[in-house]
Parts: structure tokens; sequence; C-alpha cells
DNA sequence: ACCTGAACACCGTTCAAGT
DNA sequence: ACCTGAACACCGTTCAAGT
């Protein structure tokens, strides 16, 4: 532990790596820099080269945070058989499951920032949406819903799950209660859909 | 400024009426106690007299951003005239504005503890949830849903408004968009409860 | 019961200097 | 290009002591 060159070479990748498990095991308030420097062996400055204050750091790990739900869902949505529909649960579960399981990672990624959130996060973002998108366009051609309702109806699923996450999060429900809110969410939403073919927003 | 009494009478009030506005203006990280206790003209130990941490003092603006909620939810409902949707819609939209003002207290309210709420912002919390019952309730009588629903119906509703307001909160849509993917969900909601009278959870 | 003020250990951030 | 190490200003928290 003494003849480490001076140059680290991965140091960018050892901090993120390590603040993911101080911010899942201790939250994020415990997540600070200088420990982050000190558990990869540098000097408390090293971490200046890779970003440029704690808060490039969280928007680093809440872009990987998107990529990483991103490629869950759409992972999950593939393997699920047969129908739209349980196409639909399976994606939703497996974004309640990252909640779940990095419950800060996903308030950090959900909160409110006063200037929105960087170019980078905003990006990762839009993946997870366009996921979840090509998701729910599966729905369109068996009977289900219009093409039309496709985007609204994705984003009311987002939110949705979004508002169930956080409620399992916050200790509101249980991970159970979720699932099954979950399940009645996809069924209203598609239910109503298909059937009331009249636009949902009318007033 | 010298001969204030050795006793300030009304710190505890002052200290979290300074704290909703910095977290109003400057978000939760520029919180401090120090700086709090600065502004109320004591010296920087005296908020320990009242809160024993910073988290409890967090615990403190929690709980007081849920009773605010709940009256706000229900003097919106109340005053809304004509039937239950529209009354669902006032008391949704209630909500988002609150969410919409109090960006960073909205956060605090609804984020990931590992313990889970204290329980006086659980009670607190529990108040909004049965104003969000009471209302929902009101949709049971005219040929709506069934009461049996009421419970699972509320819930979702909240979710769902929750889910929304941390998109809004988060930039990932604007207000506006906020307020019809409410509409959206009410329309879905009662549409879907009320028309497949069948047990919507059913597998 | 409430507040003061010193003390302690810890931060984030900056920056000249080294390699 | 990346890292060191001193320096600065700021924290939260504790606690004996004052009123």
């Amino acid at each position: 532990m003494s003849d480490r060159p001076f140059h680290h070479g991965n140091l960018r990748a050892v901090l993120l790596e390590q603040a993911e498990t101080v911010l899942r095991e201790r939250g994020i308030d415990a997540l600070s820099l200088r420990e982050l420097a000190r558990e990869a062996g540098v000097s408390h400055g090293a971490p200046r080269s890779h970003f440029i204050d704690r808060n490039a750091l969280l928007d680093a790990l809440a872009e990987r945070g998107f990529v990483r739900l991103a490629d869950e869902v759409r992972e999950a949505a593939a393997k699920a058989p047969g129908d739209y529909v349980r196409t639909l649960r399976a994606a939703g579960t497996a974004y309640l499951r990252f909640g779940l399981r990095e419950p800060a990672l996903a308030d950090l990624m959900f909160a409110a920032k006063a200037d929105g959130p960087s170019p980078a996060v905003s990006a990762a973002a839009e993946r997870l949406f366009d996921t979840m998108t090509s998701i729910m366009s599966t729905g369109v051609a068996p009977g289900g819903y219009d093409a039309r309702d496709v985007g609204r109806l994705t984003l009311l699923l987002g939110t949705t799950i979004q508002g169930i996450s956080a409620f399992i999060a916050s200790h509101r429900i249980t991970a159970a209660q979720g699932e099954a809110l979950l399940d009645d969410a996809i069924t209203l939403f598609i239910a109503g859909a298909a059937a009331g073919r009249q636009s949902p927003s009318g007033k």
C-alpha cells in the first residue's frame, strides 16, 4: 500500500462505485468527498480533478442511476412473456424493485432541484422515458389503446410508478401494497383508455 | 439589540419559520442550525433546547408540511362546487400547487428514510391520508364506485399525484402538463372503477 | 427550563505546487 | 493531466456553566 503510483488511473470510477455503496448503506447525508478520497487512498483534493464539487458527483450518480434503471426496465420487459399488459406489469415491477434496492439513489434521481437537472442527467432520464414509451407502444396494435394515447399513458404510468415508489421508500405503504397498486393502475389505465375511446382529457 | 431578555420565549417558532423560508428559497442543503441561530439572535447552541439535532428540525418541518398540505387540500375540496369528480380535481390541484410552491419541503416530506418517519411525522401524514379518504368517499353514493374501493382508489390517486408532483419538481414535466395528467388520472380511475365493476386487482 | 460559549471533529472548496 | 497538502470558512454536536 505504499508503492501506489502517483496517478491512480481509475479514480473516477472508484469514487463513483464507493459513492453508490455509501448512498445505499448510509444515505446521502453520509456521502462525503473527503471520506471517498480517504477510502480510495488519495488526498482529499484529488476528487476535484474528476468532479468539480459534491453536486457534480451527485449528478453523475443520478445519471448512472437512470441508465441502470432504464436497462433493468428494458430487460424485464423483454423477458416478460405474453400480452402487453404483462409486459407493462413486468416493467413497472422492475421499476419498483429498483427503488426498493436503491431508495436513496432513486430519491436523488427525482429530487427537486431549483435549476432542473444537468444536461447529462436529463439525457439519461430521457433514455428511461424512451424505454417506457417503447414498452407502452406494444399495446397499441392488439386492440388496446390508440397510438395517439401512448405518450400520455406513458407519462401517466411513469408518474404513478414514481409515486408508488416514493410511498414505499418513505414507508407510507409496504412493497406488497405497492405492487398491488401497480396492478390496479395498469388495469384501470388500460381499461379506461381502451374502453372510453373518447379523449380522457376532455372537459 | 442589546436588552433582549435571556429567554427568547419564542425561539422554537422563530426557528421553524426561518427554516421554512430558507428551505423555500435556498433548498435543504443551505439549511444550517448555526445560521438559523444567528438570524434569531441566539447562540449556536440555543436550538438544542428545542431540537435535539438537525434531523429533528427537519422532522418538525415535514410534520408541519403535512398538516398544512392536509388543510389546503381539505379547503380546496370544500370550496369546489358540483360533483365529486370536480371535488377530486380541486383536491388534486391543491396538492400539486403545494408542491409547486414548496418543492424542497414536499421533497423532504416524502424523502426515503432508512428508519421510516418519526411518529409525529407519521401521524401528520395520516391526517393527509384521512383527508384524501374522506374526499374520495364523496364519490361513493351517486352511482360512482363501490364503497369497498375507496381505500384503494385513495391510495392510487395519492401515489399518482405524488408522482406527478415529483415529476414537476424535478423538471421532468411542466406544471401545465402535470395538471393535465391529473385530469387524465382522475377520469381514468373513476371511469375504470365505475365501469369495470369486477375487481380491478383480479389476476 | 432555557441559553451561552468554548471545544472537538468533521466538512467543502480553493489553489499553489509537485509529478 | 492528475494529484498533494496547506489554508480557509463553515458545519453539527457536546457539555459545563450561567440565569
